[in-house]
DNA sequence: GTTGGAATGTCAACAACACTGACGTATACT
DNA sequence: AGTATACGTCAGTGTTGTTGACATTCCAAC
């Protein structure tokens, strides 16, 4: 990160990438294509009676079996009220499940049902299906510097919440 | 995007950048650095009566001045209604005017006012500094793959939208 | 030149999802 | 016993999306 061409050329003198015009598109970029992005969960989603907020929940339980209310509320960056409206229904509606803690049992666990894997599978099918074609036609350099400017996007907080899945997925 | 090794090096034998752990691992980073992407202008706009859709509206009249409402539409992605809400307030608030087309008198022609002018200076300052320290950090290889990136993931509607705008701002 | 359809934009009502604030309950810690 | 933590809930509000209904304007067929 110090040397010479490859990995930063631009001590001085090669700062066109940083001019405003290139920060300009760098946003727009970003807005269209995180429309992308959503929109084929969305439309799953559509036809049933949830949501994005329903999508986010779910892959987080998926990732994280067992994660505590708590520990999900910090991931997604929402008031415990809204979380809760989405969770209220997804147990009611038999996609998860919560269970008491055994050492601390203030703690709600959050599992996925079977049914509630299968959506999971259904709505990060769709997400990954765009994902893997974006890579593919970009190529395995754009991905990694793809990934490099997404991470110093993030605030702290959540890049260290990234960084924590990232590894346990690992 | 066919020869050797820069751009493609992966014809059949290094695609260990397309499994479904890597491409978790691009959407959850595309999650969380969105979330990054949009803090500052949230929290700049919290204060004031307005929300992110005022901020994209602000944005890309700004972009294109004097276009009418039907392509801000086309390139917001909303539905006619949910924009005109918007410009509603905009307008009553002084921040944007909205002129009767001259050949076509059904069109409206949007314009920032000055005051306008300000407030999407602000915004897009603070976006800015975001996105340049994350370049700034990354390096102009990494930000190439993040544009080629975030472009192959767009609908290609989008990307007609986005590639026309990033022309006619160069 | 009138008429009918398409295009453009506006107003109204409603749903989803975020927020704040206040409160209640159970459990844990000291 | 008293305080803090984890979770749930009720009530109210704001932003942003939706659909439906409607006015205005343009254009082309007649």
């Amino acid at each position: 990160m110090s040397d010479g061409r490859s990995t930063s050329a631009y001590s001085g003198e090669n700062l066109l990438f940083l001019t405003d015009e290139q920060l300009r598109q760098g946003i727009e970029a970003m807005f269209f294509a995180y429309r992308g992005f959503t929109a084929d969960p969305d439309r799953i989603l559509a036809d049933m009676a949830y949501g994005r907020a329903h999508h986010r929940a779910i892959h987080f339980i998926h990732r994280a079996p067992g994660t505590t209310v708590n520990n999900l509320l910090n991931i997604l960056g929402v008031t415990k009220q809204s979380l809760n409206r989405v969770l209220r229904t997804l147990i009611a509606q038999g996609l998860v499940i919560s269970k008491v803690g055994k050492v601390d049992k203030r703690e709600r666990h959050l599992f996925l049902t079977d049914e509630g894997s299968r959506l999971e599978q259904t709505l990060s099918d769709a997400q990954r299906a765009r994902m893997r074609s974006a890579f593919r036609d970009a190529g395995p350099e754009a991905v990694a510097g793809f990934r490099t400017v997404l991470e110093a996007m993030m605030d702290t907080e959540m890049r260290r919440a990234y960084t924590r899945l990232k590894e346990s997925g690992a």
